[in-house]
DNA sequence: AAGGGTTTCAAACGGTTGTTTCAGTCTGCT
DNA sequence: AGCAGACTGAAACAACCGTTTGAAACCCTT
């Protein structure tokens, strides 16, 4: 109750939107969960997809900046030479998990912001893109750089994979019950799990049918199996 | 406009959901895209919660049914002896790969199973959870057999974040246009870009801070090879 | 003390939601 | 033919949605 209205009620949505999505939550669940009135809402932010907005902006432009920081550092430090893929992959990575391990409101953004990810809403799709645009295109040619024998199609497709393996390792023990009880993870054990898998996926080797590559060094050519 | 009501409504639900989600998806589209009468949802089904669980078990229980059978095939050509990780990821997730390359309802499916797995609407959890209770319990077998040496929890962990990998190739390139533009995949190149991403990070290096490790895990987590 | 800008409040707005109702139509059986 | 049971149709239901309104309450400078 201390804080001003506009902070209890992102505080609220935050916590509300990921517990419900977006269209389950409503303006009536969120002023009642921060104690302020209905109008408030359009008051301070002019409308819910303004708010949601403000919710996810508030968070991921911090989030991102710390990453390009990350990165800068890292590149200062080598002087021109290329990265070693697990420095950019903890850049990346590492400051998510880290933010998710915060147990204030860093935690509970990280899942919406993993949940969102996958749920294509146009609007949060929009400014989502925008948020990203500078992080992606830094990250993008940092890796394409340290690994100049990756095809780049071939580093977009993991760098997917990776992301959901992230989405999964924040949104954590509730999608994870479904595999049997798990203790809640303690955070640096979280890091490690997933550094290694990051890791490990992302220097695997290429497969082998990538474009036009006649010779066939895999062991199955591409039966139609049982179907 | 062939098959009869029930199955229209089935297709054009399944369609409408993975565009929009399980609320923003109204009845009224619903309807209106199979050509049906408001009231034949309610009728057919009971209520909205009742469609959405016949979407999924539709499909959900014949995917799963394949997994168990090619399992079963594995274990029994093996004889008691400890199968291939490569074989059980590939009897697991080369199945669902393989649903979602379908280009009739398997591939809107399997997109709609990966977003609602990280959207936890408690009723889609619990009979989800329901539906993948077998599955998992002869997987977790199967992949404890075959991994000895790596810790249990370790392992569900890894699963976890394979699903993850799963949940994001299949919703695919919608979410990947953030990365930057690229074209539809090919199904067999998904089929083989996913699997040599999984198993590089299933057989990771396990990290090294499992027990009580105060250290800080940032640098070097330094592990043997995993199995 | 006065007054102006900011914030809160209760109430209402039009619109849409899932669900229900009930009269009508179609189908197949004896 | 006739009639029961399965299905469809149009309309209405209460409940809830996001947003707007206009009047009170608050705060701060002069």
């Amino acid at each position: 109750m201390e804080p001003d209205t506009r902070s209890r009620i992102l505080d609220a949505a935050e916590a509300l939107l990921v517990q419900h999505g977006l269209d389950a939550t409503t303006l009536r669940m969120i002023t009642t969960e921060a104690q302020a009135n209905l109008a408030a809402v359009n008051y301070h932010f002019g409308s819910k997809e303004a708010l949601i907005e403000a919710v996810f902006r508030r968070r991921l432009t911090w989030l991102n900046r710390q990453r390009i920081a990350a990165l800068d550092a890292l590149e200062a430090e080598a002087r021109g030479a290329p990265l070693k893929p697990r420095q950019i992959v903890e850049a990346f990575f590492g400051v998510a998990i880290r933010m998710a391990a915060d147990t204030g409101g860093g935690r509970t953004f990280m899942r919406l912001l993993g949940r969102t990810y996958t749920e294509p809403s146009d609007f949060v799709r929009t400014f989502l893109a925008e948020e990203y645009a500078e992080v992606i295109t830094r990250f993008k040619a940092a890796f394409f750089k340290a690994l100049p024998d990756v095809p780049q199609e071939e580093f977009l497709w993991r760098f997917h994979f990776m992301m959901g393996a992230l989405s999964y390792a924040i949104s954590g023990a509730d999608a994870l019950r479904l595999l049997g009880p798990i203790d809640e993870p303690d955070p640096d054990a979280l890091y490690a799990r997933l550094m290694s898998f990051l890791i490990g996926g992302l220097r695997a080797p290429l497969p082998a049918l990538v474009p036009a590559s006649p010779a066939k060094p895999l062991k199955k050519p591409r039966g139609r199996r049982a179907a």
